[in-house]
DNA sequence: CACCAGATCGTAATCGTTTTCGAAACCCTA
DNA sequence: TAGGGTTTCGAAAACGATTACGATCTGGTG
């Protein structure tokens, strides 16, 4: 005999009443209630959430899903780790859990989704690493399971979404930079299905259009969104007909490869060449520092999971506010760099 | 109607056999096998979790818990990740997936795990960031749930685990620096509760008294496993009595603030200083690239796997050989820090 | 005393699976 | 034809919780 049946049984009350005591539901002696609160805490009895789910329908956990590798996201653990801090502080007033689900870089995120959705564990989703053309997004909305995506994408069904400001980030580093006198622009895109990059391309083409100028097809430099592939871009650089002058990068975490390949075409970041990145715990300490974009990663937490609740039934009406789609507002932090 | 319900009776066979058919069970005629596993694709259909778990006794998940805010654990961005592909790459041999259980750094690890035990959704967990003195071991240990751990910890209940050789490494740090000529060797330790501090710093003592040196307490300079730790050791070492003249950290997430802190104080790796420490994806960028230890993590992750089902009884006669406790080799890459 | 309302609690159905057990059907052999 | 062995499948009992419903009891009121 296990579970609730053996306090049950040992408190001589019905699995009924030990139920509602333990939920804090109204009919039951306050006597009782405190008798069951014991003797719950004195065995050491914690619900099945097996069966507690199956009965109930929901499971009280919200996932994550992230993909293992950051050649794939172009962000850094950290990144994520300060992430999943404000979107905990919310779900904890509502007694529900984050877990991240780790799609390994050898499946079909796709695929994967589906067997978590399958598995059945997370009564809500956050989707990072948006595609282009995102299928897990009509996947989603068809079996009518609650989510928010970390970016967006083409593929819109109308869910929640928050999304870094890359048009603003786009328009202030072209403008920053030719106002300073730089014409020649590069652009580093790390390649990949990563809808974040076209958009960011495209605002610039257009900002520069405002200043008079055309977005060349090669100061676009193509790579991927690793260290090395910052090394190369350095080496690339130097390769082409009219080398940039200034570069932006849109990702964090080419910035230290980008740093030694330049130096090894001897080109000084600041002097020789002036960069603008996204700001991350790294950046900052680099020689030189970067100038690049910040943002808040614990409040952007907060605001998907806000995001997110008011897209579940069970919570919506306490979240009537948070915006249904919204661009995360970024800063540029002066460096050395550009 | 929902469930295998109602595939059972738009083929007019009973749930049981259905079942039968879906999991691969011998007893059921192949073409009914066919017919079934035909309509369960045609009309979607995904067994609930919650009764398959609760029937069971098992949710074929496997958690790996780690807190988030890479501070605590001193370990770089990408270290997880790869470790993690490593590990979903053995388990999904057995249809098992993993899911990465987030201990907000706001909450005690130790009522953390007892919440996720509670819950109830990992038939195995993997635990990090062991502490000198962990609690969670003896929790897990009482409720008889596998695990393994990437660490060591005073509070070992004879777990399986597997740590980073530290010891080796400090060996090999000292040796070298001292047949270097070194004599001032000072020692990065991010305080803390992590047992691998007392681990690193203890054989190092060992390491140097074989040269017949004592480790001076005013060498061992003590921060949190940050950038910004890195960034004050540099300006701390200027102000002792007599500075130290090589370096080692045994964190990976000092060494670009540290690099940053002693240019600022006008000491450049490899010329005036020594350091050696950890490799990562940034260190090999950093310039001048650091001298360091190296893993696979990739394979760390794969043998963390092997450990815990060889702890799980459904699966440990496949996994017989795997190590109950074992020490992972590092291999020091040359750089030019040191 | 009869009656009712409210508090408290037990009974039993239910959630969706898996799995045991036995029944039915079939083939084969003596 | 009887009997025995194989396949194949259905019925039903779990698994551990929640909750609708109804039963019982208490105390108060007319």
């Amino acid at each position: 005999m296990k579970g609730i049946r053996r306090l049950a049984e040992h408190l001589d009350v019905s699995i009924g009443t030990v139920s509602r005591a333990l939920n804090g539901k109204p009919d039951v002696n306050e006597e009782t209630r405190r008798r069951v609160l014991e003797a719950a805490e004195k065995l050491g009895y914690v619900a099945n959430q097996s069966g507690r789910a199956l009965r109930k329908g929901a499971t009280g956990v919200i996932g994550f899903m992230m993909q293992t590798g950051r050649e794939i996201t172009g962000q850094g653990d950290t990144f994520f780790m300060s992430v999943f801090d404000g979107v905990q502080a919310v779900l904890a007033r509502h007694k529900l859990d984050l877990v991240a689900l780790l799609c390994s870089s050898e499946e079909d995120p796709d695929d994967y989704l589906k067997r978590m959705v399958a598995r059945g564990f997370a009564d809500g989703l956050i989707l990072s690493a948006t595609r282009r053309h995102d299928p897990r997004f009509e996947f989603l909305a068809r079996h009518q399971i609650p989510f928010i995506t970390l970016g967006r994408s083409l593929t819109d069904v109308g869910q929640p979404w928050i999304d870094l400001d890359f048009e603003g980030m786009a328009e202030q580093s072209v403008e920053r930079l030719v106002k300073a006198g730089h014409r020649e622009i590069g652009f580093v895109w790390p390649h990949g299905e990563l809808n974040l990059g076209y958009v960011f391309i495209e605002r610039c083409r257009q900002a520069l259009a405002r200043f008079g100028l055309i977005l060349s097809e090669h100061h676009i430099f193509r790579t991927t969104p690793s260290e090395m592939g910052g090394y190369k871009v350095a080496r690339d650089i130097k390769t082409i007909e009219r080398p940039p002058t200034a570069l932006i990068l849109v990702n964090e975490t080419l910035v230290t490869g980008l740093y030694r390949g330049l130096e090894e075409v001897g080109l000084q970041p600041g002097r020789d060449i002036a960069i603008i990145g996204r700001q991350s715990p790294h950046a900052r300490f680099l020689s030189p520092t970067l100038t690049g974009f910040d943002l808040s990663l614990r409040d952007l937490g907060v605001a998907l999971a806000e995001g997110l609740l008011s897209a579940m039934p069970a919570y919506a009406e306490l979240y009537p506010k948070a915006p249904r789609q919204k661009l995360w507002p970024m800063t540029l932090i002066e460096g050395e760099s550009g």
